[in-house]
DNA sequence: ACTTGACTCTCCTCTTAGGGGATAGACTAC
DNA sequence: GTAGTCTATCCCCTAAGAGGAGAGTCAAGT
């Protein structure tokens, strides 16, 4: 018969380890004096001890161990466990590699963020702009044009728009531009405006302050970052605008969002 | 101006993070209304809230996350949280091996569990033993030595008592045998007895129940079972007698712990 | 028999990063 | 005015014990 002052240091776990686990049911002492409580071992106990720890060692969670202590199938548990570390050891990984990467930036101007974005249905204009000073037309155009179809129709709150730019490479003219509109429901289309549904995804996402002449940067970055990263690219970038020359007198307070969709 | 639904909405942060970061400091609304407690948020926090959901997925603690906000050197920190996962990654690729490992075993018979063996002060006799059955001739006798040498010595309590084998190779005959045993200081030594301070070492322990004769199994299962985990055997194999023909009248509860010093 | 020190008991709080829910007040649409 | 949605605060919960307080117990020495 062992005190548990005596057990603990036998099979080396300590005296709170040991009263949790007999508050869990895993390892009960076989004696505890009615009158003064103290809790009596014995030797053979050493063993479920032991296997209490080597289960623990290997991550196992407490109810894990119990479930084992009371027979349940040992392989199925360790099939389980393994996927659950190969996940772990992945994620730990694919973290490990966005840190080297950020540690060899100089500065970290931007932060990329993973979000997913739920879906959501919009309307759509596709048209090429001789310059990117044609945009405020095109986003206020389509506006005008989905409102004179469909007059009841509602944006979501909070507003989200996007454009993407669906030419195969970087152009300064004659860009060929969809903007696009978060909508309540979808409503009358016609040659101009489209309705679509957006699945949900996930996306990279960085946001660029100031001027749109430096958004280049913000691109190249992120598309670096999600190559060197090893994330797989699904779509077309979207570039939020979320404060500009609506709302912010100083250009360089204006906050522009890069999506990413991935995976 | 928006309320805490619409930021959490565009920042893609849940409400009850948005009112916890704000608790530690981390994020605190732009306005709170005095009369009705309301958070409004503006769109410049946006960023903030991007790189506190940023530093969050790369496994940084709100601590952390904190740290980096309030401009202490984001290198540091980089170099550390690389380090850190570096750990993790090592730790759950060895999990892994092992549950590999045994899930290619057929039965788990042993159960090998990892312990630090805290240092000690122990005396030690070496003999060659004709076989076996000398054992406890060899143990009786180098007590009873040492008791003599040292009338007042005592041991630790609990008991720590084990075997060595000393030689190259496993023997059935002429068995260069070493037994140790903890007590509380050194004292008087001869050409028998010997102190030694062992010092602190990890172990793989495994419990072996039953007869000696099978105790070969234990040690072919404890040697395997290291190698193919990639642990660095440092120091021969103890062998802990704890239950034994002076305690347990049947063999079968015998309950015998083999330690191999590790690292 | 008494004391002292070591050991043990139970009970309480603390750790992370929020999640879930209750209840009450605030805002918006009809 | 009212119903439905949003928001506020407050409290409890998580996993696996660690740390500590206050009180009782045990064994050895005096």
């Amino acid at each position: 018969m062992l005190k548990i002052g005596e057990f603990s240091k036998l099979c080396m776990l300590t005296v709170k380890a040991l009263r949790f686990y007999e508050k869990e049911g895993l390892l009960v002492p076989t004696e505890v004096d009615e009158w003064t409580g103290y809790r009596y071992y014995e030797t053979t106990q050493l063993e479920t001890a032991a296997t209490i720890k080597a289960l623990r060692q290997l991550d196992f969670s407490v109810d894990e161990v119990k479930a084992y202590l009371e027979g349940q199938q040992i392989k199925e548990i360790l099939v389980a466990k393994e996927a659950e570390l190969k996940q772990r050891l992945y994620d730990i990984s694919h973290q490990l590699s966005i840190i080297k990467y950020l540690s060899e930036e100089k500065e970290m101007k931007y932060q990329a963020v993973v979000k997913e974005i739920p879906e959501c249905v919009v309307y759509s204009e596709e048209r090429v702009l001789k310059d990117y000073s044609e945009m405020s037309m095109l986003v206020l155009g389509s506006a005008t044009e989905c409102r004179r179809l469909n007059p009841n129709l509602e944006c979501t709150k909070p507003d989200y728009g996007f454009c993407e730019y669906l030419d195969g490479e970087h152009k300064e003219t004659n860009i060929l531009t969809r903007y696009s509109q978060a909508v309540t429901k979808a409503g009358v289309e016609n040659e101009r405006v489209k309705f679509r549904t957006l699945p949900t995804t996930k996306a990279i996402c960085i946001y660029h302050k100031g001027a749109y002449d430096l958004l280049g940067e913000a691109y190249a970055y992120i598309m670096k970052y999600a190559n060197e990263n090893g994330y797989k690219v699904n779509g077309l970038a979207r570039e939020c605008y979320i404060d500009g020359v609506w709302n912010k007198d100083d250009v360089n307070e204006w906050l522009t969002e890069i999506q990413l969709p991935i995976e």
